[in-house]
DNA sequence: GCACACTACTCCACCCTGGAGTAGTGTCAA
DNA sequence: TTGACACTACTCCAGGGTGGAGTAGTGTGC
């Protein structure tokens, strides 16, 4: 059996919810998915046509204007099961991509100005991006929500993103006001207060709002 | 001129501390680079060889045994100009993989068993690395470290990378908690507890610990 | 002198990205 | 009523990236 892959599942997973199109599918994989499982919208494309090559999923057509039709998408039993069987084997671990990280890291080959200008380009996607989240919170606060009866599952990944989000903006404002403190970029090493920074990291102390 | 990738740099910017064979880059990407730009070992074999025939690096042979011998790269003056050069572009926006999250995303189409269980392999994963990265910190304030001369700027990343792995495995001792409450892992919707966790995101309060 | 773990890679099928390209749809206004 | 134009709804593809299998040399211990 040709193996499915955790996008595809991913995708299993919103068509065991309801029917969808492809172009709702990329649309929906923008408001909930992309915070766990971000995927390029060519790729959601091309998966739900896999799931119906593989019998996992089947397509109907639809009327979508005068001329246009639309092709949509619904899971078949062998899809449910194959999600259920997913959904009892082992996760793989979280990985995280965080450009401005790499950047910091290579400060020393760069100057103050060129680390500080990465960190701000990144606190302000982050910004917005919290303000989005915020938005389709306050959406279904205000009895807005897509799918009502799932909002119990939708706070709990709402709790994670906040303080995702939080924490990376803080973290670079806090990275911000330290290399504001350096005198160069380059050949610092083990200062005072870098001993003390990783003292209270292996000490388990706070250090971001302190 | 053909284009590099944040990956190509991410390689540029660790031959720019000193010269590395592939089986060291490797071995010193899972030490550093994984935290914040995770690539496969396969990649990092590959990658060297398309910056040396750019000519962003070139290759000697060191003798490694008897028999063999190994490819040592270093980087080339284009090489440092093509990485200041991208030092000072624009970062992309970060993004995380959590497929424990994607999981708990779909638990109505499970039972509790299975989202606990998710949740608390996800967090053995998350201990580990955890005590791996203070494993490292300890020897770096022990005087162990392979480059006393970046400490200002690996205690910034070491920051960071702590406050993140304790939020995610304290997000799921959390979520743990909520779905050990609920009743059943479908249709629960708005409860009075679902509204006071999305009041309390929108009001920006703290929840996890609370 | 042989077993065996570890070192130091290569190879490849397939996953996935991002950007270019294409054609139909709805709306407003001259 | 027609044409401009933004938006909808996709397809295509070169090339980056993954993960797992495979291979052969090296150092250690018995």
């Amino acid at each position: 059996m040709a193996e499915l892959t955790t996008t595809s599942f991913a995708i299993l997973g919103l068509l065991n919810i309801k029917p969808w199109s492809a172009y709702e599918l990329t649309h929906q994989a923008k408001r909930s998915l992309r915070y766990a499982w971000p995927k390029s919208e060519s790729h959601l494309y091309a998966e739900p046509k896999r799931l119906v090559r593989l019998g996992f999923a089947r397509v109907t057509e639809a009327p979508a204007g005068p001329v246009r039709t639309r092709q949509v998408y619904r899971i078949t039993a062998a899809g449910r099961r194959a999600l259920q069987h997913w959904l009892e084997s082992e996760p793989a671990a979280p990985q995280l991509e965080f450009e401005a990280v790499l950047r910091l890291f290579y400060a020393d080959a760069t100057d103050k100005n060129a680390v500080l200008s990465t960190l701000a380009h990144t606190r302000s996607d982050l910004h917005r991006r919290y303000a989005e989240g915020m938005a389709l919170v306050e959406a279904w606060l205000g009895g807005e929500a897509p799918f009502p009866e799932r909002l119990h599952i939708s706070a709990l990944v709402a709790v994670f993103t906040r303080d995702l989000l939080s924490l990376m903006i803080e973290w670079s404002e806090f990275a911000q006001r330290e290399i504001e403190q350096w005198p160069r970029t380059d050949g610092l090493g083990m200062t005072q207060r870098t001993r003390d920074l990783l003292q209270r990291v292996v000490d388990e102390q706070p250090i971001i709002d302190a």
